[in-house]
DNA sequence: CAGTGGTCTAGACCACTTT
DNA sequence: AAGTGGTCTAGACCACTGA
């Protein structure tokens, strides 16, 4: 197992995370820098960076020559879009136990789009991998990913049930960096209706992203589809440059 | 007009967003933050403050013990989800000159569900205003915003031009602190979509927020709805923690 | 005016990646 | 082993808020 020490801004964090929570802060209001600093033991810089982080996740918010508030409603947000990863976690987040269900691995050729999305020629080979992430039975999210074919170590399907980012790490060796994703309303038609368990006409929204590596190359094109109605996404928004 | 000097590390960012853009950095890389630093003449960490402040916009991505490089896509993506604050500006970043229609501005009562998201009694009175942003005349997105009528100093509907924080600060003196919202896609009505001069039956991406102000009080209820062939969102996804 | 967060410095050492 | 970003310190001064 990695182990890896937690680091001082990481333990200030999760120490400031837990006196909130426990609603140790009068109105809300979180001690002033310096005496935190002292009471902690630990410089104000790495006070300050904590805040940073803690404010960044939505938790906090500072005010010059006022002060450093909780922000309530920050705790309740489960999935920070920008933060996404696994939709296994995501769900978890949400108070589900999901099971995964691999539906269909194929290879097929890359049509005009799909090529350029992935840096490829048109009519190279592309593996397909759809799944379907259920809750009790109940699906919730529909999944299409797409990868070069000549990408992929292993010739078999193997591997399509981990999570996509450790599949381009473990049998592609290009491990993801970041995805750009769109956000696009969808009415879900009758294939995908099915497969969701919903009536055909109902509204879904629909990711569609291009996963990069580390070094800027394309290497995934995804789409998920979500059932409304069981999986709803939350953000809070605030001032740029705040 | 507003004076106020950029910081050092705001002359940074600005330095480093010009040389990205004039494509200065082969293959991506950055230089080390200590050459930056001696170069600029700035301490190193004022370098890693302007790239954090990067790399949170999605600018650059860091990797220990590797470097620093830039991000592509980061540069294109002009409405970052987390911090729209105004419409008006989200349109502009998207190369349109907007204008915007006040439709309607009314006081009614409010039912059960409104009440409880601003913490005022049901049946207290709301002034509600209708807007509408228009490119050449196509309409882009509606929005609906909700106050409590309580909270407005002007008794007649003055201000509802205004972009809805500028409403709040000044003709309500409480200034947004940020948002709470809700993705939902949503399939246009006869209502709504003749508004948007859009097919029934068409989908559409909704925003259902609360705003909160500075003391994480709820003061305003919005609902938007935005055309997904003139506007649609882009976001970048990675790591949580990265 | 007192108190708070914002900016900035100079320097030390650690953890990781790459050669 | 060399080079890079990550963590951390101690201290100075500035800009803003609120009583």
């Amino acid at each position: 197992m990695i182990t890896r020490k937690p680091s001082l801004t990481e333990q200030v964090m999760a120490h400031l995370k837990e006196r909130i929570v426990a609603g140790d802060f009068e109105e809300g209001r979180i001690p002033p820098e310096t005496e935190l600093a002292t009471e902690l033991g630990v410089s104000r810089t790495t006070i300050r960076d904590a805040f940073s982080r803690l404010e960044h996740e939505g938790i906090i918010t500072r005010r010059q020559g006022a002060g450093t508030f909780v922000n309530q409603p920050g705790l309740q947000i489960k999935s920070r879009l920008e933060e996404i990863w696994s939709y296994d976690e995501v769900l978890r987040d949400h108070g589900y136990t999901p099971s995964i269900e691999v539906l269909a691995t194929r290879t097929e050729p890359a049509g005009a789009d799909l090529a350029a999305d992935l840096g490829i020629e048109e009519g190279d080979r592309v593996l397909v991998m759809e799944k379907l992430f259920r809750e009790n039975d109940q699906p919730v999210i529909h999944t299409c990913n797409r990868v070069a074919a000549s990408l992929v170590h292993d010739p078999d399907g193997a591997g399509a049930t981990l999570p996509i980012y450790e599949f381009l790490d473990k049998h592609c060796g290009r491990p993801l960096g970041y995805y750009v994703s769109e956000l696009i309303p969808v009415v879900l038609d009758g294939h995908l209706a099915d497969m969701l368990r919903l009536d055909a006409g109902t509204p879904a929204l629909c990711f569609e992203e291009i996963g990069f590596d580390r070094d800027n190359q394309p290497v995934l094109s995804a789409t998920s589809v979500f059932r409304d109605d069981l999986l709803r996404f939350r953000l809070i928004r605030r001032k740029a440059g705040a």
